[in-house]
DNA sequence: CACAGTGTTATCTG
DNA sequence: TCAGATAACACTGT
């Protein structure tokens, strides 16, 4: 699940769940999600005792602040963070738990354990970890979009992917985004015009502004995220069968007639 | 059983 | 040097 629309989501349950408290115990139930040479003891002497702060997101990136050392989580394909009673049973793929004053969890649950935690002792070394990201995608500007789009031709998926130009995209984003703005996948970036980057850049403001509001991509009927799956899937737009193939190495869903193929 | 999957990274290839 | 492809990570669902 997680692109940037569903790490806002989880922004959300840590400012609103967790925000203020008091963290009271720290159970690693699988070290397997721990990062950076981090260990659960150092983790739990690290958060035990210590109030959670205002969180802050960048791309795909969560960043926990305590005032002292931050707790950086990244999501991976299939990480979550939720909230729940602390005496409830934790589910299956709960892999670290944060229990609060009030009576509360924090849980990172995370099936795949793709990514995981890791512990910055202090602000320069959260500015460490997050070093080689772009500028958030929420907050792009004309100007952060053309510079990203600029520098060495790429293909178009290849370039809005790239978490080190644009931070926060991921692959039913970018899909969403092509189809908002009717370009196919794999036009070359040195051959956009004006006119298409500024599709883009309206495409990529709306699909963000409805999937941040949802805190996921809707699958709503009118998008094309919906009709990914479906076998024999139609263009919610103009009916013409979906196309489906392997870009910038990842599964791509495009619709063929109002996203033709670049020519050459 | 085979294979793909909402992410990233190291390594190989052309 | 670099864009692109591939495997790997670990696990589930089709």
């Amino acid at each position: 699940m997680p692109e940037l629309a569903d790490v806002e989501e989880y922004r959300r349950v840590l400012d609103r769940c967790g925000r203020g408290h008091r963290v009271t115990r720290v159970e690693v139930t699988d070290a397997g999600v721990l990062r950076g040479g981090l260990r659960a003891r150092r983790l739990r002497d690290a958060l035990t005792g210590a109030r959670i702060g205002r969180p802050e997101r960048h791309g795909k990136w969560l960043v926990l602040h305590t005032g002292g050392p931050a707790v950086l989580l990244h999501f991976g394909m299939t990480g979550q963070l939720v909230s729940a009673p602390a005496d409830e049973r934790p589910a299956a793929h709960d892999r670290v738990l944060f229990t609060l004053d009030d009576g509360r969890q924090l849980r990172f649950r995370d099936q795949r354990k793709l990514k995981g935690l890791w512990l910055a002792p202090t602000p320069g070394e959260v500015d460490r970890l997050l070093a080689d990201q772009g500028p958030d995608a929420l907050s792009l500007t004309r100007e952060q979009l053309d510079a990203a789009l600029g520098g060495r031709p790429r293909q178009l998926k290849a370039a809005l992917l790239d978490q080190s130009r644009i931070a926060g995209l991921g692959n039913l984003l970018t899909d969403e985004v092509l189809w908002h703005a009717r370009l196919h996948p794999a036009h070359r970036t040195d051959r956009l015009d004006r006119a298409a980057t500024g599709r883009i850049s309206r495409s990529l403001k709306q699909v963000l502004r409805i999937s941040v509001r949802a805190g996921r991509v809707p699958p709503r009927g009118s998008w094309l995220t919906g009709h990914r799956d479906e076998p024999g899937g139609t263009c919610p737009r103009c009916g013409h069968a979906l196309a489906h193939g392997r870009i910038a190495g990842r599964g791509t869903v495009w619709c063929p007639r109002d996203q033709p193929a670049p020519a050459g």
